[in-house]
DNA sequence: CGTGACTTTGACCAGTTGGTCAAATCAGGA
DNA sequence: TCCTGATTTGACCAACTGGTCAAAGTCACG
């Protein structure tokens, strides 16, 4: 563990490296499931060497969580109250079924780390969490008060569009067995525009 | 081992102890998370004990697995090609809803076992899973071409349904931790209806 | 109540795993 | 080049875990 000055070049590139290994060990095999010999073999690095760059395996669990609860909120972030209710909304969607396709391990690593109980971020859930969407729940009802888009649950809305969204990342073996060749992603940013433009007219 | 004549009252009572204790720690912790001493404590046998009526932790979880597909696939075999369309679906949903109120931890093994890539039932999900879908799915293709539902994909639509209900139960933490007081399971229904009626009324 | 099959368990074992440590090696500024 | 701090690693541990086994206890039935 080097003194707190800034990183070197190494530790910047050995950190990243590291935790690049561990998103993919963590996401695939849960945190119990993981071996730190799993992550550093990934890794190309040998396993006190990792030890020396973290702690303690939680070490580097709880870095990507932290990292990533930031990215996977931003897209509910981008909700512009001020913008057009339903192309916002259908936009939010559209963003985040990207993430979905573009980062399944990160999907997965969340997945994970819920299902379980959360054990790890509940704290983090019930604050930033609830503070971000507590905030565009309300900009929602506003929307719907002046019938702008149709009433429906707002809370149940937002956790529909991230059921459905990140359903395609966590349960991918799942859709892909039941569709076969067909790439889900292809056919689904029209089948969720067709379902919240139904939903939510006015 | 006993022998391969009808199991006696006592192998009865503790193997359905030991499946019952093995659900609540496979689902809370994964497969590689549990150990076979917390099924035993929690089964109050001792971990030998388990091991004379189960070869293994893995054919426990085998079993419930087994024993899993085949309930959680019975809401969509329900589904009757010969009843009222919209009513028809919405019964399913509302039964799929209900499992993961009344199911949560079978929910959750599912989703434990799926996201980690279904190392243990992918076949199953090929072959059982997908022809069941498949089947539904001409009867939901039908119901669109007579125009008596909407069209959408339906693949998609079934998808909706299963990630829409088990996200209760797969991410019940995260859905109370936003909602505070209030009961997800008492408002889900009317969200979900409201949903399905207005994607799928022609 | 005796007997053979069924059940239970304490003691044990080998493999795995997270983590430590001292010694060796390396990088880069003076 | 030399020196100091940063980096790397082989060898090790202690704890945990899945699984074994022989011996002891219990049951049911003739």
């Amino acid at each position: 563990m080097p003194a707190d000055r800034p990183p070197t070049r190494i530790q910047k590139k050995n950190r990243a490296a590291i935790l690049e290994a561990a998103l993919n060990v963590f996401s695939a095999q849960g945190f119990r499931g993981a071996t730190v010999d799993q992550i550093a073999s990934e890794a190309g690095l040998s396993k006190p060497n990792l030890l020396y760059y973290f702690p303690s395996k939680e070490a580097m669990h709880n870095a990507l969580l932290e990292r990533l609860l930031d990215t996977w909120l931003d897209p509910l972030r981008e909700l512009d109250a001020d913008g057009e209710p339903l192309e916002e909304l259908l936009g939010y969607v559209q963003r985040k079924l990207q993430m979905s396709r573009d980062y399944p391990r990160e999907s997965r690593l969340f997945a994970n780390e819920i299902v379980q109980g959360a054990p790890r971020i509940h704290a983090a859930l019930s604050n930033e969490l609830k503070a971000l969407v507590d905030e565009k729940v309300s900009v929602l009802q506003d929307w719907m008060d002046q019938g702008r888009i149709a009433p429906v649950h707002p809370y149940h809305l937002i956790f529909s569009i991230w059921s459905l969204t990140q359903h395609y990342a966590d349960f991918d073996v799942q859709v892909r067995a039941v569709l076969g060749e067909e790439d889900p992603f292809a056919t689904a940013p029209g089948f969720m525009e067709t379902l919240y433009r139904r939903l939510l007219t006015p």
